[in-house]
DNA sequence: GAAATCTGTGCATACGTTTGCACATGGGAA
DNA sequence: TTCCCATGTGCAAACGTATGCACAGATTTC
């Protein structure tokens, strides 16, 4: 006859439904005795609150969804999405929130998983990980006034900043990638080759506007020949640098917009014989472990990945619990790690 | 007024609310007409059911819970974690079931949220990772008869098999151990170590097991002096190599528990100016992506962590759906993998 | 031509809570 | 005494859906 309900609790008690439900809340105006007879009959059917029929009346399912741009199976292979979830896990904790991942497959799936969580009241709100330019998903939850933080940064199909109601954090993409070439420019390069992951991610755009900047006020020209593009894996970084060491004018240091890129372009230069980095200096993106024990180790933008979690979490459960979430938008500084790929030994 | 119900839809239609909530099921016999009416009115008011409310009646929230024995925060710092979630997710795809991750904090509260999980109805099942000698949570698991994989195996106190009921999977730690060992032993070392992890968790003990299997199958005594444990943590790999190193005799080898500990404990033998493999082999297990990066590269017993995931929840799934489960404890291969860390360059 | 079956739909009820309102009791202030 | 307020509890109506049962009309069966 399944487990007991609040009836079973009350008629043991003595009471009304209504007043167990009242002991559970820890409503004041029960009297001592009362709350002890109820508590003594939960302890004795092992009573458990249902939690979707709370829901229900509640209009509240206490849970947020962590959509992620790619499906999840692929996402979790690169280690950001393991450390963005433990940063929002991190809020989480304590605070009786529980994360749901939505499983679906494809890009298309992902965007009507998402909007479907939120519609189908699943969740109370969701943390969306990274955008593409002209973002369809984006505007749909902008106007549906979705409970959504994003971690990126809404952006035009221009890459003009968009949506300025909607809230999110975001690292600074455009000036790390600038800080990492003005990393590489002092040390005497040139020529810099790009290796871009698609080009409408928006981070990808972000950070490829850095390194124009970079190049623009080194007073270098833009070389299209030598920004490359893939998708986010060691085989693509590996491609990419094939294609660059192919070219009239070799390059004689590389920026990837990710580890796994950088990671990829390594081992390829490698087995061409290339010693790093004297012969190609190497800078990626994330800070993934695997970059600090490579030999040589390598040189990468250190991006906040767990404090982007955090503060996401942070910044859309103020928002469901009704408190001013102020400000609504946020960057979080990156920093450069120096390692062995660029500096040596 | 809040997003529009069945109520709406069904006034628009000009039908009652069941016929609605069976056009939705896809019930036959709705005649053509009234489903086109019908599915018009849905898309005007772009109504969406309401999940929770659905979840409530059909007594099923077509969620699952994964279970991580440490609090998530920690758990996903290992890329154990992300991997056995995106196996995962990979069944979970397309079947229309959603993972549900409990964020709590602490030992205790981690086991008393996944039976709050599960008795509060707020998923239908729940994968759990790894166990412990004699856990208390699975016992109360199996008394509640509830839908529960886990990924590990069951031990009493005295590490034998226990609960013969439970759905498990597992890998072969022990002779995972056994032929990481003897791969050691043929390359002529006799003097082996084994840094442990905390020594209650089920797949240490039972690596430990083959690492004495392994011992006393070659005619080579044990000495406890040889094994170290700590935290899964490279600084705790590094603290046990240092003890180690003290040792009156030093061992030529280490097999550790896990990569990180085998990874810290590579570290501090670099530090202390050791040459690997031929001052000191090591050995690891799960191949972590680092292993294959660090210089030297690691040895490592590879556990197919990917299939673990998903053939949980496969068996989850099956059990859910009121399929027969069978068998329903699974033990999957691991594998070593050999690397400079043992065998040189 | 009557009976049986099929087709399509509505009525009620149930799922397990929370919560606004009403009400009974008791004590203190006027 | 009368009125008012504080205290403690119950009633009943939601929350939004699924589904067994009933039933009317159309179609088939013998």
């Amino acid at each position: 006859m399944g487990p007991s309900t609040i009836v079973d609790v009350a008629k043991i008690a003595g009471v009304s439904p209504s007043t167990v439900s009242r002991v559970i809340a820890g409503n004041p105006r029960i009297s001592a005795g009362t709350q002890e007879r109820v508590r003594a009959a939960m302890k004795d059917l092992d009573y458990h609150p249902h939690a979707i029929a709370r829901s229900l009346v509640t209009r509240s399912s206490r849970t947020i969804g962590l959509v992620t741009s790619r499906p999840a199976t692929q996402a979790f292979a690169n280690p950001f999405f393991p450390e963005v979830l433990r940063g929002i896990g991190s809020v989480l904790e304590g605070e009786g929130y529980n994360l749901l991942l939505s499983a679906s497959r494809g890009e298309e799936n992902e965007r009507e998983a998402c909007l479907s969580l939120l519609r189908s009241r699943h969740v109370d709100g969701v943390i969306l990980t990274s955008s593409r330019l002209g973002d369809k998903l984006i505007e749909a939850l902008v106007k549906d006034e979705a409970n959504v933080v994003l971690i990126g940064r809404p952006a035009g199909i221009d890459g003009a900043l968009a949506h300025p109601s909607l809230h999110w954090v975001n690292n600074d993409n455009v000036s790390a990638a600038a800080v990492a070439m003005e990393h590489l420019l002092g040390l005497g390069h040139r020529r810099i080759a790009f290796i871009n992951g698609p080009q409408d991610w928006v981070f990808c755009y972000d950070r490829l506007q850095g390194y124009r900047t970079a190049l623009s006020e080194a007073g270098l020209d833009f070389d299209p020949q030598l920004v490359r593009q893939g998708n986010i894996t060691q085989q693509d970084g590996a491609r990419a640098l094939e294609h660059l060491l192919a070219l009239p004018e070799r390059p004689t240091a590389i920026l990837a917009v990710d580890d796994s890129l950088a990671l990829g372009a390594m081992e390829a230069a490698h087995k061409r014989g290339l010693r790093i980095p004297s012969d190609l200096a190497i800078v990626g993106f994330n800070d993934d472990p695997i970059t600090a024990w490579t030999r040589p180790s390598l040189t990468t933008a250190r991006i906040p990945v767990f404090d982007l979690g955090a503060m996401a979490a942070r910044m859309l459960l103020g928002r469901l619990q009704g408190r001013p979430v102020r400000p609504h938008q946020v960057i979080l500084p990156s920093q450069i790690v120096v390692r062995e790929s660029t500096k040596g030994i």
